[in-house]
RNA sequence: GCCUCUGUGGCUUAACGGAUAGAGCAUCGGUCUUCGGAACCGAGGGUGGAGGUUCGAUUCCUCCCAGAGGCACCA
């Protein structure tokens, strides 16, 4: 449909590449060009020329000139029908494409501290980068994901030495606990700054290989990776690979020494520093003789490149990160690994509190899963409240309460422009109503229910006599948009751009829903097709935003 | 001090340089002899400030104001 519109607008305005997109208004049509205003060529000509395509003719209904000189394109009613049979026929494949067959995308994700609890600062970069990953799978790219746990570095020894000062055993430790040795030292070092010192060497121990340290190392690994590995279950997320900081120390002087051969190394200080022309030095080893997370990143992207050769390397890590990330970029590109590779850091913005960054180190933090289990209890209520509830056993109650609370707050992160902050309120994540995931699962479940309520199975109509009231045909022309959102979403790193598209397209079936009987309506089987299309599409648009659907709710 | 990001109705926010700045929450007023009311319809109210580029600026540039983050031995 859009190929033809757009190659009648190539012969009607002698542009090589015309615009065409969705108006954001439908009153403005299906499709709509600036065309005339950015050649300066008169809309009126060009329109008097496209009247003339036959091809274009058996689509269109009208061709409007409006605004400043927009050429705006109103599908006829048969078009629009033909739309709606394609999308049906499609299926679950309705916006899935091969746009990215042959390529490799990698995504870093989730990427929690061990030893750490895991809190409601690392939700953005797991559900964001989740959504990520679904959106480039969708458009057919071969995507790996990988959560790079930060289980190496300077805070190990501060654990260490915290663990041998307190004499805690191995048994005793849980993740509070270590989120207490670990709150508890930074406020010794603040009086005591030498302490540094001490945790630094014991860093240090452990990157030489010592027994001792490394035996209890693997035990806060392992204590924490099973602790996130529940919260990930919660979340329904899934990552391919957990190599963590720690697998690239067998990297480490490889990339060191090619750094040296290069002649990109500077001493300073006693350190080992690479120097960039319009940034910041890097620390690349400290004058200790251990390394940074600066060289374990650089390793990291050997490895990648080295394993899976990817187009794109995403980094969905937050934006406090940016300045390293830069100098990671920029070292990479001397090093020559960024040919051809785009190497990309999404700075999503921090859950903060009103006064500013969670902290740690400081202890106020908020459990991420203190915050899904009061999702779920509040979505637990409503269903016992509702309507909606009836007939549902308790378990079934129960798995809806989770669907509908840890879909609101994944929803609830997912539909902010990923670089905005998000000022933590209880009261605001919770939103069960309006622009929500419930409202999508809602709109989704009815549209289900409706069909199975019907008698009629039949989805056949017939296109030629197709006569569509203004609700119906904006439903579809929302329907036919999903391919393209889906592209924006994955090309700009915004997944907020598929939750604004999915909320719009539940309104504009709700609405219609609320004006026409669907069930013995006029023109039945067609209002089951345009149904069961919007159930289609809102379950596989929340599928990528990796937010699950009820049967029932 | 330097660098990065952000600033849109009371609150939370959306908008490849385009049309009347689009929603949600809250407020007020409506819809129901319901195919699922976690719904639908309507009303009021908004681009931090000053310039500039452009046929056209929330979007790009400059300056100012406000907030957040970062600036070598944490990650």
């Amino acid at each position: 449909m859009k190929d033809v519109i757009l190659k009648a607008l190539r012969i009607a305005s002698g542009e090589q590449t015309p615009n065409l997109e969705f108006p954001e208004n439908e009153d403005f049509g299906d499709f709509t060009s600036n065309v005339a205003m950015v050649s300066g060529k008169p809309a009126k000509d060009i329109v008097e020329k496209l009247k003339k395509d036959k091809d274009l003719a058996e689509i269109v209904a009208k061709i409007e000139i409006a605004g400043p000189g927009f050429i705006n394109f109103y599908l006829s009613e048969e078009a629009l029908g033909a739309e709606l049979e394609k999308v049906l026929k499609a299926g679950k494949n309705h916006g899935s494409s091969s746009l990215g067959e042959g390529k490799t995308v990698v995504i870093d994700y989730s990427s929690p501290n061990i030893a750490k609890r895991f809190g409601i600062g690392h939700l953005r970069s797991t559900v964001i980068g989740q959504a990520l990953y679904n959106l480039y799978q969708t458009l057919g790219f071969k995507v790996i994901g990988d959560n790079h746990l930060g289980d190496w570095g300077t805070q190990f020894g501060v654990l260490l030495a915290q663990i041998e000062d307190s004499g805690l055993k191995t048994q005793d430790l849980t993740l509070d606990k270590l989120e207490e040795l670990y709150v508890d030292f930074h406020k010794k070092a603040e009086a005591d700054p030498k302490l540094w010192d001490g945790a630094r060497a014991w860093f240090k121990k452990l990157e030489e290989g010592d027994s001792a340290a490394k035996e209890i190392w693997k035990n806060l690994v392992e204590i924490s990776v099973t602790e996130f590995n529940r919260i990930y279950k919660l979340l329904g997320v899934k990552i391919d690979y957990a190599y963590g900081e720690s697998f690239y120390e067998d990297y480490m002087p490889k990339v060191i020494n090619l750094l040296r051969e290069k002649g990109l190394v500077k001493k300073s200080q006693g350190a080992e520093i690479v120097e960039f022309k319009d940034l910041p030095p890097a620390m690349l080893v400290k004058s200790d003789g251990a390394t940074t997370y600066f060289t374990r990143d650089l390793a990291t992207i050997l490895f990648r490149v080295g394993s899976w050769d990817p187009e794109i390397i995403i980094y969905e890590v937050g934006m406090e990160q940016t300045l390293h990330f830069r100098q990671v970029f920029a070292a990479a590109k001397l090093l020559g690994w960024a040919k051809d590779r785009e190497l990309v850091h999404i700075g999503h913005g921090l859950i903060r509190f009103e006064h500013g960054k969670m902290s740690t180190r400081r202890g106020d933090t908020v459990k991420l899963e203190d915050v899904l289990s009061e999702a779920t209890s509040r979505a637990g209520k409503i269903i016992e409240a509702s309507e909606t509830g009836r007939g549902l056993s308790d378990k079934e109650k129960e798995e809806v309460a989770e669907a509908v609370g840890i879909g609101a707050i994944k929803y609830f992160d997912l539909s902010h422009h990923p670089a905005t902050d998000i000022i933590f309120d209880w009261e605001k994540l919770f939103l069960l109503e309006g622009n929500s995931a419930p409202y999508l699962q809602y709109t989704a479940v009815r549209a289900d229910s409706v069909l199975k309520k019907a008698k009629n199975a039949d989805l056949d109509f017939n296109s030629k006599e197709l006569k569509l009231n203004k609700e119906e045909a904006r439903v579809i022309s929302g329907l036919i948009r999903f391919p393209e959102v889906i592209i924006a979403a994955a090309k700009n790193y915004s997944p907020n751009l598929l939750t604004n598209y999915l909320f719009g397209l539940a309104q504009k079936f709700n609405n219609f829903y609320n004006q026409h009987r669907i069930i013995d309506g006029e023109n039945e089987n067609f209002r089951l097709a345009l149904t069961k299309a919007t159930g289609e599409v809102l379950k596989s648009g929340l599928g990528i935003l990796g937010i699950e659907t009820p049967e029932r709710m």
